[in-house]
DNA sequence: CTTTTGACAGCGT
DNA sequence: CACGCTGCCAAAA
């Protein structure tokens, strides 16, 4: 079973251990896959359902858009995460994954596309070898 | 197949 | 430090 992208990035959300946070672009990166804009969109599906954590994946900048700033200021002050002006302050307060985070990472860059059974890619855009 | 859109990122002003 | 513009990636129309 091939994990879905927005599946994907929801699974990094949960490592993220409170008080810390990591911009749309890192998970994009520890994933190895897509890029900020689809985990942005990715975040935007999983919304209030499934109580994902979503005020700890913000921008490059450490803001969110207008509706959500002001919901999240209130999950960092209850978490204690660094803030300034609003916005997080990621220099501090960047998510540093574990050894085992790493594992669980890489499983989940495995399932996307390229698993046991790795489902036939749809559009195979020039691979390593296109 | 081209155009538009989006919880983005980087850089210059 | 706040804005504005351009670049990127993938999905939807």
């Amino acid at each position: 079973m091939s994990l879905s992208y927005p599946e994907a990035v929801h699974a990094v959300a949960w490592l993220i251990a409170p008080g810390r946070a990591v911009s749309y672009g890192d998970i994009a990166e520890l994933l190895g896959a897509g890029g900020p804009r689809q985990v942005g969109a990715a975040m935007a599906g999983s919304g209030a359902a499934s109580g994902v954590p979503w005020w700890r994946v913000v921008r490059a900048d450490g803001s969110l858009p207008e509706p959500l700033s002001g919901e999240a200021r209130l999950r960092w002050d209850d978490e204690g995460t660094p803030v300034r002006g609003g916005r997080i302050r990621l220099a501090l307060a960047r998510w540093q994954p574990s050894d085992d985070d790493f594992r669980t990472l890489d499983d989940l860059a495995a399932q996307l596309g390229g698993g046991p059974h790795a489902a036939p890619d749809p559009k195979r855009r020039g691979g390593v070898l296109g």
